[in-house]
DNA sequence: CCTGGGGCAGCCG
DNA sequence: ACGGCTGCCCCAG
């Protein structure tokens, strides 16, 4: 059973685009609980969607990879493959970060 | 580059 | 209900 927290953090996530991305804090800050990233951190690492829900397509505040079930390097070639820029395993987020209000 | 402290939902005993 | 971890974090130093 998911709780309203994890189901809101796996809703929003599922909208972020191909070739876009976005930051844990990001996520929070959508989900209106700013100080939340870190749960929102551990809702990704339990996340029991991998496969349906993408969980890659979430990074560190800083651009760097991040952590992710099946190691950094699936996660990054996953970014690479989307056509999101990573350089010296680091995220454009300029360039790339999805902006929620969007949806 | 590497700490240390802050922060928080979920899980488990 | 309660306290103590844990974790795909963040930020200042």
């Amino acid at each position: 059973m998911m709780s309203d927290f994890e189901s809101r953090v796996l809703e929003l996530v599922s909208n972020i685009p191909e070739g876009k991305v976005s930051t844990y804090s990001g996520v929070a800050r959508a989900l209106g609980e700013p100080r939340s990233y870190r749960a929102v951190g551990n809702v990704l690492a339990n996340n029991p969607l991998l496969g349906e829900v993408l969980c890659h397509r979430v990074v560190r505040s800083d651009g760097s990879i991040g952590g992710y079930i099946e190691g950094r390097e699936e996660k990054m070639r996953l970014l690479v493959e989307e056509g999101v820029e990573v350089r010296n395993g680091k995220v454009n987020l300029e360039e790339h970060m999805f902006d929620f209000s969007e949806v």
